[in-house]
Formats: structure tokens, C-alpha cells, sequence
DNA sequence: CGCGAGATTGACTCGGGTCAATAGTAGTGG
DNA sequence: CCACTACTATTGACCCGAGTCAATCTCGCG
């Protein structure tokens, strides 16, 4: 069963499990459409002014191992999430996969398709989730009736541009158990701004999933964790995670393979 | 002059060098305005239909080792290079340099400061090079006026998220090698997309900065190179690369050390 | 209860980083 | 014009981090 609390578990707490929901094969159908301005508040766009639109949005939902966005399919829309956890993947043209992302609530789907009109990549539910469709025409026509939309666009373009170089950083020059450290730290920063713990949260990703991510091997990942689990800066149970010491956390994350750059 | 050469050096040849503008300290000042048209026509936007605005960009010229965008300055305009060439470097919190890429003619610089309206990196001509300034204020007007620009404008940033993506591949599944093949075939073909030959051309920056590049020590750079050479799939002098065999470069470019991903 | 996916851990190997020596080239100044 | 120096590039010897291969363990599910 698709535990929603897969989906909502807060700081992990309840220890209570799967039960309600266990059932019902299709998606549930909690709300089906949002407003404008919930899309805005949900991106943290300043809805500040925000006009108001008739226009609604529909909701999707999916459950585990069910894809969001088909990679090759043609782009028409970009999707915001709204509940639960994902994984992007890339296909090359030699079968082998390659993990991009790891979008939760309030992250954008389908961007990748921006320039040829095709999506780029493949987004694959981890949980239960729910996804809010934004048709990209209707972007545009919102952008050019308001101005402060059109800002809000290239802002969040901009900022993805951002995180992807700061991902090449890491790449370049971090060595495994940097970028292990460094994924823990931006998982937990991640999950505290949108309302869930930042020093203990589950990993909705296998360990091989998180190290086709960082660009290591999956035995590398668990030796890394274990290392950073004896050592006394977190705990690890199965997919459960718990930070203690996150200042140490960050010293690691700035070690190289020893210090490669000039 | 700033031998024009150093950025007109079609295949190479002239074999000529730094002499005349040793004195000039300053600019050059062969062509100092540059209208619209004339701009979409060097980003290879399609300009059909496309509105006769009074609108000039500025030139501005450098001579290598001059910077053109300063990291962490503000944000305030883009820039398209339209002669030389010129590389952007990221520089950490702990001081240390990463190249980000080689921008030619065509390219645009400074598109990471979009987000947070100050630039998050620098960068630096390796030759003389020439580049228009287009203020970004100027940028959102002309796109709120020409729906068509808004989309190039969108288009624009896509392929750039689309490149960091493909860079974020090749450093997570290839092996050393496989990276300086894929970097010599990237620049064949972007020398061939400005009218230069894709066959033989001088590399721009050092060993050093393409190591950096691509993530990798510059000996190792510097073993590929001659691997491949030795094996005859290219020739290198010093700076001057010819392609002898783009095939067998290609297959090269798939190898990883030993196939990574899954 | 047995099965299979995920995770952990150990032993071995190797790609590529490190250190170091050599050399070609360019710029500087006498 | 030629030494002198600094930078860039090449090459070899050595070593370590992480990949590879394999055994074991746990959990969840049929």
C-alpha cells in the first residue's frame, strides 16, 4: 500500500503505518484543481498583487514507480509538484541511466523540454505524489499579461541554471565521501524549507539511485555512510536518517580526493 | 592593433604573431555599435519579422587576461562574444578556481546572474575578443514588446540548461579520456558552427584550464592527448589540434572507466 | 518459509592523482 | 643578440581512492 504517510510523514514521528488507503488501485482524488495564487505561494513566487485570474490547474496524482514526465514525449507543459517525492533520470542513447534530481514539494518538472520542445528527461514517482500541470502556453500568456510573472520565470530558470553549476562543482572536485556529505546537507535543507525535519528524514531513494546521482558507485555510498554513522555525525537505520552533527558535516563536504583544484 | 588574426586566425595558419598593438593599452575601436538585427543575426535568432528597433549595443573590447564580467559585481547586462575567445571561471568560498567553459562568438556570458542579480562568475579573455553589451533592462522591454524575442529569450536559456546537463553526464559516466575526446569533438564542432574548421583548430587554453574543465589533472590531459596521438587519430603541436579520425574519437567518447552507470 | 531486492562489508585491482625531472617557448633585460 | 627566468607541456615512477567482485544480511512479500 501506498502509505500516505510515504507521502506526509512529518519528521518521520508517527510511527504509525500504511493503513487507510491500502485499497484504492486509481489516484486518489484529495483536490483536483488549484488556483494562481496556491501556485504562486507553492513556488514562493510574491503573489504580492497577484491578479486575479480565473485560471485554475489540474492536479495529478501517481503512485510509486509510475512516470511523470515520458522522456521524448513532447513538451507542452511543466508540472509542479505539490506532494511526495521523485526522481528524474536521464536515457542515453546507449540505454544507460542516469539519475538528475530528486524534485519534492515545490519543484518544477519538464524544464528540460524548454528547448526542443521535447522533454529531455523522464520524472518517476519514489512515493505517492501529486503533481500540479502548468500547460506552457498558459505560462506564456500569464507572462506577457504580467510582468512580475515573466520575472518570476527567469528567476526560477536562472536558479536552476545555479544549481546545476554548483552540481558541476561538486563533481570536479569533491571526492566520494564529500559528495555524500554534501547531499545529506542539501537533502536536509531541502526538506526544511518545505516544513519537514532538516535533522531527521527518510531517504525516498535506494542507495543506488543516490549514487548514480553523485556519480559513485552504490558500495561507495554505504561505506561513506557507515564512515560518517561510526564516527558518531549521524545515525542510520535501513532509509532513516538522523543528523548530529552538521557543522562537522560541512567540513567534510568541502574534502577532495585531496584538494584537486590548482 | 590587436592582431586581428589572433581572433581571425582561420584554420590557424598566419603563423604571425603579438606584434603591432604591444603599444595600445586601451580599446580598440573598430566598431563600436551594433543594431538588433544585427545581434539576432550573431545569436542566430530568427530575426524574420523582426522589428525595426532604433536600438544600439555597445561594443566593448579586451585584450587577453582582462576581465569582462567580474564575479559578484552586479547584475545589470548580458553579454554576446562576437569575436576572440574567453573563458568563465567560478571561484569558491575557499578561493579555489574551476572553469566553468570556453565562450566563442555567439556565446553569451553572464546568464548566471540572472537569479540573483549579481554574477556568480568571471570572466576572462584568452584572446583579444570583442564583446556587445546588452543591458538587461533593455532585454525584458524588448521582449515584453516581441513575443518572439521572449521565446528566443527562453530558448536560449533551455539549450543552456540542456548543456550543463549533458556536461553533468559526461563527468558522472566517463573516464578521463573519454572526457578530452568528447571536449575536442565539442570544440571541432563549435568552431565549425562559427565558420572556422572542425578539423584543425588552436586550442585556446592551457592544459591547466581544460584539466580544470573538465574536472581532471593537467597531466592526465596531457596523457590523452598524446594517447590519441600516438595511436594517429590526431596530431598535436604544441596549441594546434587536427582531427585525423572523428569516428574512432566518437567511439572513444562512450568509454568510462569501465561502464559506470547500472 | 523461501525468494529477491536492497544494503553492508571485505579483498583485490586499477585509473588517475601526486611528485618530480626535463624541456620547449616566450618575455625581459642587459 | 643572447642569457635568464617563468610558464607551459610532456613523461615517468609511485600510490591511493574508488571501482569491481563477491559473500552475507535484512527486510518485505508472495
Amino acid at each position: 500500500m501506498p502509505t500516505l504517510q510515504t507521502i506526509e510523514t512529518r519528521p518521520v514521528a508517527s510511527g504509525n503505518d500504511e493503513p487507510r488507503l491500502a485499497r484504492s488501485e486509481q489516484q486518489l482524488k484529495c483536490r483536483l484543481w488549484s488556483s494562481l495564487v496556491e501556485l504562486c505561494e507553492l513556488l514562493q513566487i510574491a503573489a504580492h498583487a497577484m491578479p486575479l485570474e480565473p485560471q485554475l490547474f489540474q492536479h495529478l496524482q501517481y503512485r510509486p514507480g509510475q512516470q511523470v514526465c515520458i522522456d521524448g514525449a513532447a513538451f507542452d507543459a511543466l508540472y509542479v509538484v505539490n506532494a511526495g517525492f521523485l526522481k528524474t533520470v536521464s536515457v542515453d542513447e546507449w540505454g544507460g541511466e542516469q539519475v538528475l534530481g530528486f524534485p519534492m514539494k515545490g519543484d518544477i518538472l519538464g524544464m528540460d523540454g524548454i528547448c526542443n520542445r521535447r522533454y529531455a528527461s523522464k520524472a518517476v514517482a519514489l512515493s505517492c505524489c501529486e503533481v500540479i500541470r502548468v500547460p506552457f502556453k498558459t505560462l506564456t500568456t500569464l507572462m506577457k499579461a504580467h510582468p512580475c510573472f515573466e520575472e518570476a520565470m527567469f528567476e526560477i530558470l536562472g536558479q536552476e541554471l545555479t544549481r546545476k553549476q554548483s552540481a558541476i562543482g561538486a563533481l570536479t572536485c569533491l571526492g566520494a565521501a564529500a559528495r555524500v556529505a554534501r547531499f545529506l546537507l542539501l537533502l536536509a535543507e531541502r526538506f526544511a524549507k518545505i516544513g519537514y525535519s532538516s535533522k531527521r528524514y527518510v531517504l525516498q531513494m535506494t542507495r543506488e539511485e543516490i549514487a548514480s546521482y553523485l556519480g559513485i558507485k552504490h558500495e561507495t555510498v554505504s561505506r561513506a555512510i557507515s564512515a560518517f554513522h561510526d564516527v558518531g555525525l549521524i545515525t542510520v537505520d535501513r532509509r532513516l536518517v538522523t543528523i548530529h552533527d552538521v557543522d562537522a558535516l560541512r567540513m567534510l563536504r568541502r574534502l577532495s580526493p585531496s584538494h584537486k583544484l590548482t
